[in-house]
Formats: C-alpha cells, sequence, structure tokens
DNA sequence: TTTTATATGCAACTTTGATGCGTTATAATG
DNA sequence: CATTATAACGCATCAAAGTTGCATATAAAA
C-alpha cells in the first residue's frame, strides 16, 4: 500500500526515494513556507546537504513545490497547487512574510494588473508583504 | 568647490571620505539600480570589499539608497527620491528586473491596495515585475 | 535476478556577507 | 597651522549558502 508522498513522486514522475518522502513529509505537516535552513536544521542526519538542495530544485522544476525569496535572501519553498506545472508556476498570488514568527504564508489574494511605461515587457509579477500574521497580531 | 557627491554626503551627515564619493560616482552615472557584486568588480583596487559593503548599510541607513533583492537572491541598491530618510524608505514603487540583461529598474508604477484576509496587518508592500526591459524589447 | 540509469554521499570549492582589531584619515578645536 | 579625538578603512579570519565532480548505492525496468 502506497502512502500520499509516493503518490505524489509517481505523479510527477520521480523516482520514489527515501529521501525524497522524507522532504515531501515535511512540506505536508506545515502549513505555511519552509526556509531551506530550517529545512536543513530538521532533516540533519536524514540525508546529506546536497541531496537536500537537489531534491529542492527537482522539486521546483517538477511543479511540487515553488520557491519564494524573502526579503532577508534566505529562499524558501511552499507546496503549489494542483494547476502547477514544470513548464509554468501558478504562484500568482501574495506572499506574506511575518515580522515576528518571520514564517511565510501564500495567500490567495490575485495580483491587480499594472500599467507599465512603454517598451517594458511583464513576464511575471511577485507581490510580497510584510507585517503581522493572524497568530502574532 | 565641491563636486555634488561631497554635497550629498555633507547633507546626510556622513564624513567625507575618498571612498564614498567613488561608491556614489557609481550610482550618478548610472540610470538602474547596481547588484553589490557588480559594484565590486568596477570599485576592485578603490577599496577593500568589506568597505564596499560597510559604505552600502551606512547609505542605505541614512537614506541615500534603497535596497532591493532580486529573484536569484542578489543584493542591488538604487538612489532613493528625496523623500527617503534614515526612518523611512519611500520605495513603495515597481521594480522590474529585466529577464536579458538583468537590469534592475525602479519604475514609477504606484502600488496598489489589496485586500488581506482577517488578522493579517500589513506594513510594506513590495511588487517586482520580470520581463524585458525597454532596451531589450 | 540482472541491468541500467538515476540518486545519493562525500570532498572540495565559490560567493556573499560578517566581525575584531590595529592603522589611517577626517574634521573639529586650540 | 598643529593637535587630537573619533570615525572610517584595510586586513585577517570566519560562517553560511550554494555548486560541482566523482565514486557508490539504489530504484525500476528488462
Amino acid at each position: 500500500m502506497e502512502n500520499s508522498t509516493e503518490q505524489v513522486l509517481k505523479k510527477h514522475g520521480l523516482k520514489n526515494t527515501r529521501q525524497r518522502n522524507v522532504v515531501l513529509e515535511e512540506f505536508f505537516k506545515s502549513n505555511n513556507a519552509l526556509s531551506q535552513p530550517e529545512l536543513e536544521k530538521r532533516l540533519k542526519g536524514e540525508m546529506d546537504r546536497v541531496t537536500l538542495y537537489r531534491i529542492l530544485s527537482s522539486f521546483e522544476e517538477s511543479g511540487i513545490l515553488h520557491s519564494i525569496l524573502d526579503r532577508q535572501g534566505t529562499m524558501n519553498y511552499a507546496s503549489c497547487n494542483a494547476s502547477c506545472s514544470a513548464a509554468h508556476h501558478h504562484d500568482e498570488h501574495l506572499h506574506f512574510n511575518c515580522d515576528n514568527c518571520h514564517k511565510i504564508f501564500c495567500l490567495d489574494v490575485k495580483i491587480p494588473a499594472v500599467n507599465l511605461p512603454a517598451g517594458f515587457q511583464v513576464a511575471q509579477l511577485s507581490l510580497t508583504a510584510t507585517g503581522l500574521c493572524d497568530t502574532c497580531s
């Protein structure tokens, strides 16, 4: 009998390894984005540091996770919604950085359209807010 | 007779040093944001790497520059407009990252207001676009 | 069960950034 | 103009984040 992390890997055509399942578990357990340093801390002993980096980028490429850079410049990862694919990430929602607990939340807020000066062609828009999250405020 | 970089330093209460004038020159010559690595390359030989870091943060603190993190996670700096101060940066405009030349432009586009879920208090909003700039498109 | 391709672990390296400390230079004062 | 206190600078050192090459281990297919 297969558990859900194995199903996700299979669905995205990724080999079913112990390390990948362990990483995926962490995202299933969490309701907010996880930073690379936080993941590294949690998974110390479970796998090599390099393996974690490689798993995170392969998950991003195959549309399991999307990456978010917080304002300190550290990489964070969050689960993609069902419509994400390798070709295109649908992460055009607002990313909220809490100034207190430093967690990052993907909020279901559409990014409004903007008018750019002539000659500028927009490929992607990203909107980030800082402040206090619902538990910290 | 004083040149303009010296005037800027004086206005912001910073000591008038050769190194600070050299850094400020670079921003006067450029019409887009400059990344830390780019600055380091241009000023190699002019000053120590650490000095550049310290100058950039002191310029940011005193409201001469504001910092922008690009999507690769590298720090970029751009001139502030006149209303910036140590206490508060008025950099609530759109930052445009060109996918081709990788330059960053501060565009005069106001960030539209958004409705957040209950409990989330916004302190700052930042809007970033990627795509092709006016010279690359 | 064997084979083959992929994933992992390890070592080494690069880049970005920070810190402590002795030395130099600015700018205020006599 | 000379003196001096303070702030800035340069150098050495260190840490964190991320990358690369290669040998070994392990899924999954034959």
